[in-house]
DNA sequence: TCCTATGCATCGGATTGCGAGGTATAGGTG
DNA sequence: CACCTATACCTCGCAATCCGATGCATAGGA
């Protein structure tokens, strides 16, 4: 199960902090959430490219346990966009929770 | 701004308590979220008409001001849709409002 | 008479996500 | 050593969702 349009969002979320590779990027996602949101690879790959293309993350090579891995680190332009995201989120769950109410 | 994958859930509940036509069940959507959920035209026509090919909702012909208008009625199926819709909202925003944090 | 709001509808395009498939290595088990 | 699983990255085609543009038509006010 997902949330459109949010996985962008939680991709910098994750990256506030350290630099991280996107296999474990979509492992703590899940890991975080519960089980609850769940990106597939054909999900991840294509929105981290596309972030890096937009300049909100960086990649570098990195190893770790012998083997390369691609890291991304998030940009100065990816935290403005990710507090703008956050605050989007934040409004439009709120619109979408009072209407839909308690019952 | 728009919330991807909740308009469905949204119309049903515009329906739960009366029977209303595709342009009001809009209209209210934008006045109750104060602006902030605004679905064109584009979205809203097929999402009804998807809706009602499921059998979540169905539609007759009414009359408002001496002009013929298609109302929706939601069904028995569409009132466990919703409560089903719903909780999965509840599920995946509390989730992504958890990650996102408070900042 | 003309303009705006209402009301319904379709079409093409963009975006987002998934499933399936491919490639490769590290580490554990038989 | 062979095999399997988890890890790690990637691409492709498909489906779903939404938007902008466009078309059509009527009611009511300027």
């Amino acid at each position: 199960m997902n949330f459109k349009g949010t996985l962008p969002t939680l991709i910098l979320e994750a990256l506030l902090h350290e630099p991280d590779h996107g296999y474990r990027i979509a492992q703590r996602i899940k890991e975080r959430s519960k089980g609850v949101l769940d990106f597939k690879e054909g999900t991840l790959y294509p929105a981290l490219h596309k972030l890096e293309n937009e300049g909100l993350i960086e990649s570098y090579e990195g190893v770790e346990k012998g083997r390369p891995r691609r890291y991304y680190r998030i940009t100065r332009d990816g935290r403005k966009t990710f507090t703008k995201d956050r605050a989007e989120w934040r409004e439009l769950s709120r619109a979408v929770t009072v209407i839909l109410g308690e019952g």
